[in-house]
DNA sequence: TGCCAGGAGTTAG
DNA sequence: CTAACTCATGGC
């Protein structure tokens, strides 16, 4: 299958290694991933996005995923009167949050407590080949994200000889709870913000940081902030001279200035952050 | 060797 | 309520 769409303000390469998807590979000239059941090879050039599939994906899926019916311009008006955020703009434009598959979202920043991009992918690598489907496109094989039901009956020791290590319980937990539709994620998404991050707390494995990056990056919530170490510090050193304030506080604060998009202002500032600051 | 990596849950005060 | 401790492992 082979699709063609419109796609002015897009970097690909900002997009895809931002650290908001785990399973895009730099092939040279094009990005190979899993798109739901199909392997999918994209490239941008001259404001097109051109994608390759090993299955049916849909133009308006494959626009959704890509955030491409956002009006990137009319955003960065909106974010960029911040002086910090503006620089960050300049660096890193193009970088668009993506609208990934629910589930495979949440399972994958379960993983992402306490460990580092590199040691993330390894683990949804490692659950995909174990518990997924192969696809495959040309000489490119991958697997597709497994559906909840099948890491809820997976073993504990399996997962674990996966290298999740403490993360096995939360996301066998969390897996069955989907599994047995205790918890609907696509109900979820029909909340509101504050109420949609209620629900996914309350799933094992998920605080608040972890919710905020599932809410921005597969529900469409931009309003979600989330607050790590890098940005904690740095909303701390920019706005509060340097006065110690909660996740909580911090969140609120970027709301409070940066609107309805301050999820795409966090993206923004983060990557500023690892930039300007090193390691990154 | 030592130290860190985009945290969350539990327990103690 | 906040603070300290634990959880496991790859990469440098």
């Amino acid at each position: 299958m082979k699709y063609i769409l419109p796609a002015r303000d897009l970097n690909l390469e900002h997009t895809l290694e931002c650290g908001q998807a785990f399973r895009w590979e730099d092939l040279g000239g094009c990005y190979s991933g899993v798109i739901g059941g199909a392997l999918v090879k994209v490239s941008h050039s001259c404001g097109k996005l051109l994608v390759e599939s090993s299955a049916p994906v849909g133009k308006e899926r494959l626009e959704d995923y890509f955030g491409l019916n956002e009006d990137l311009p009319s955003i960065y008006r909106h974010i960029g009167k911040d002086p910090v955020i503006n620089k960050a703009i300049k660096k890193f434009r193009g970088l668009r949050i993506l609208n990934q598959d629910r589930w495979e979202c949440l399972a994958s920043f379960i993983l992402s407590s306490y460990t580092n991009i590199p040691r993330i992918k390894k683990m949804i690598a490692g659950l995909s080949r174990g518990f997924g489907r192969r696809v495959a496109l040309g000489d490119s094989v991958n697997y597709t994200f497994p559906e909840a039901s099948g890491i809820a009956k997976a073993d504990i020791r399996a997962l674990k000889a996966l290298g999740l290590g403490f993360r096995a319980e939360y996301i066998k937990e969390t897996a069955s709870r989907i599994a047995a539709k205790e918890i609907d994620l696509d109900e979820v998404g029909d909340l509101n913000y504050e109420q949609a991050k209620k629900a996914l707390v309350s799933l094992k494995g998920v605080g608040g940081k972890v919710a905020d990056c599932v809410l921005l990056f597969s529900f469409k919530k931009y309003e979600a902030f989330p607050v790590d170490v890098w940005i904690k510090r740095g909303i701390e050193d920019l706005y509060f001279r340097g006065k110690t304030v909660s996740p909580e506080e911090a969140a609120r604060f970027a709301r409070r200035r940066f609107g309805p998009y301050a999820g795409y202002a966090q993206e923004y500032l983060y990557h500023y952050l690892r930039h300007e600051r090193g390691r990154g």
